[in-house]
DNA sequence: CGTTATTATATTAATATAATAACGGTGCCTTAAT
């Protein structure tokens, strides 16, 4: 029997699925064949079914690393609910003999998965009692890009945990995944060659909406009255706690049933909000980013963003939450120009060249020491140790070997070099925002545009968004021949870098030194200052 | 970077305006104080 007969007969004997989509089985055949695989696909087409298969029939621990807890417990309850082999979590919410149990059952190789975050790997004793698994497992893998480089800096070391455990496969999952995005996982997870599957970004029954306003005062009465009005249940996107409050206040004075969501709330306040709107007993969920990982509603009607989010990535991520029923679904953003302000306040991170200097100094004093120790050593948080090991290690200042460090460099030279590697982060970051107005400023079709940030040509305006219905969008974008999308290019002024989005009358590409620019052609031809480049 | 809350200053001495300060998102985990 072959192998996608045995992945078919496990999926319908013991979880009960019939039929799996050619991207599923196709992913779980080369899981199974032992290559590393990237899978993009929607929350909803099935993406956990591809290590849960495999994972009956391979040999050994699967080790599956999340982000949220909340997300694990989900995950453990299907499976369990599926009469899946063993499933178990070890986390800090749960109490310690609920760990212990745990461990003991994949000591005594009777749990087949186990559920972990990044920061519990990044522990020595834990890599310790994982022995050699069968599959490392990453979900929701945009976040290794998307928080290792500050929020998470442990998503960061996975890439070295992985080594550290006999360098099973590796299977990252995620919904959202443009070709930077993914390059740059798959790079920090140390992933060899790995097999790509993804289905397209086209979403055609969401239409995009994009409404401009210059006064805070207008643009608030324009975001009530429009969700007053708009088919239900929905999604506004927030981009404070504050406003999360205020606006769900309003719009519950306005008759609609509507609840707040953030971070700042209690566990059970949270909880209830997310399950009221999962049963459809609240309309509208006014939330800041924290809401919407692992939220599966299928009749989602509209995400509206009362402010536009940081990157275009976190953009098409929370409208992605709308119209999963394939019936129609909008996409409206409320844009000030006025409101990317915050964001660049919100990525502006500083950072502390004397903190890294010592910390490189720690490291040439203690070679071979481990994060946990070079902390315990200078005295520094563990987080903070390992942002500053991340850049160091990035910069090649400093190199890991099993998880223990080596400095390269002078230790004032070291933290010159991490100083500008987290700069140069810090202009990607900036112009990500960049990215975001470009889309939100733009006069040609909204999903031309966005589908073209992801990598992919749609040949003819979409006719679902406002520049379609406007006639601004005119008749469709072809791509520059001369500079197709991935293409490599060098900018007399900016560096090397690569085409991501290629239109006839301008390029977007993605410089590593400067972040996204967008150029006309017309000005690149007349000074001359972009040649196109061997391929890597 | 932009908004909002607070304080200072001005002058139709109780209220307006100007200057200044504070604040803003995402979640693990650990540990100390009730």
């Amino acid at each position: 029997m072959g192998d996608r007969e045995r992945l078919r007969r496990a999926a319908a004997d013991v979880f009960g699925w019939p039929r799996l989509r050619d991207e599923q089985i196709d992913a779980m055949e080369q899981v199974l064949a032992g290559r590393d695989v990237f899978v993009v696909l929607p929350t909803g087409a099935g993406k956990s079914a591809v290590y849960q298969v495999p994972g009956v029939l391979l040999d050994g621990l699967v080790v599956v690393v999340s982000p949220l807890i909340a997300l694990q417990r989900d995950q453990v309850a299907a499976l369990r609910e599926n009469g899946a082999p063993p499933a178990v979590l070890v986390n800090s919410a749960q109490s310690e003999v609920d760990n212990k149990a745990a461990w003991d059952a994949v000591e005594r190789g009777e749990a087949r998965y186990l559920f972990v975050s990044p920061e519990q790997l990044a522990k020595p004793e834990v890599l310790d009692r994982l022995g050699r698994p069968a599959l490392f497992v990453v979900d929701e893998a945009h976040c290794v890009s998307a928080w290792g480089h500050d929020f998470r800096p442990d998503y960061l070391r996975l890439g070295t945990a992985v080594e550290r455990v006999g360098r099973p496969p590796l299977l990252a999952l995620t919904a959202t995944a443009g070709a930077t995005v993914r390059e740059d996982v798959i790079t920090h997870l140390g992933m060899r060659d790995p097999v790509v599957v993804a289905l397209g970004f086209d979403r055609p029954n969401l239409s995009l909406d994009v409404r401009m306003f210059t006064d805070d005062d207008g643009k608030r009465r324009a975001v009530r009255d429009w969700v007053v009005d708009a088919p239900k249940p929905g999604l506004v996107y927030v981009a404070t706690r504050k406003d999360s409050r205020r606006y769900a206040e309003e719009l519950a004075a306005a008759g609609v049933s509507a609840q707040p969501f953030h971070a700042g709330m209690k566990a059970a306040d949270r909880e209830r909000v997310q399950d009221d709107f999962m049963r459809g007993r609240v309309d509208v969920v006014v939330a800041t980013s924290a809401f919407g990982m692992g939220i599966d509603k299928p009749d989602v009607r509209f995400v509206a963003h009362a402010s536009a989010p940081g990157s275009l990535d976190a953009y098409y991520q929370e409208i992605g939450r709308a119209g999963r029923d394939d019936e129609p679904a909008r996409a409206v953003l409320f844009y000030r120009p006025q409101d990317l302000g915050l964001q660049r306040f919100l990525q502006s991170r500083h950072v502390d060249r004397d903190g890294l200097e010592a910390l490189a100094e720690v490291i040439r004093d203690h070679p071979g020491l481990r994060v946990t120790e070079l902390a315990r050593e200078i005295g520094q948080s563990r987080r903070k140790v390992t942002t500053g090991v991340n850049l160091l290690e990035r910069a090649g200042a400093a190199v890991a070997e099993k998880a223990r460090f080596r400095l390269v460099a002078e230790p004032s030279s070291a933290a010159d070099q991490a100083v500008g590697e987290a700069e140069r982060l810090h202009r990607l970051d900036r112009s990500r925002i960049e990215v975001m107005r470009a889309y939100a400023e733009t006069r040609a079709c909204r999903r031309q545009h966005l589908l073209g940030y992801f990598g992919e040509v749609l040949e003819r305006a979409c006719g679902n968004c406002d520049t379609c219905h406007s006639g601004d969008a005119g008749t469709g974008v072809s791509a520059n021949p001369e500079y197709p999308a991935q293409s490599r290019v060098h900018h007399a002024e900016f560096g090397s870098g690569t085409v991501v989005q290629s239109e006839a009358d301008r390029l977007t590409v993605l410089f590593e030194e400067v972040g996204y620019k967008t150029l006309s052609l017309e000005a690149v031809h007349a000074a001359d200052v972009l040649g196109r480049h061997p391929s890597p």
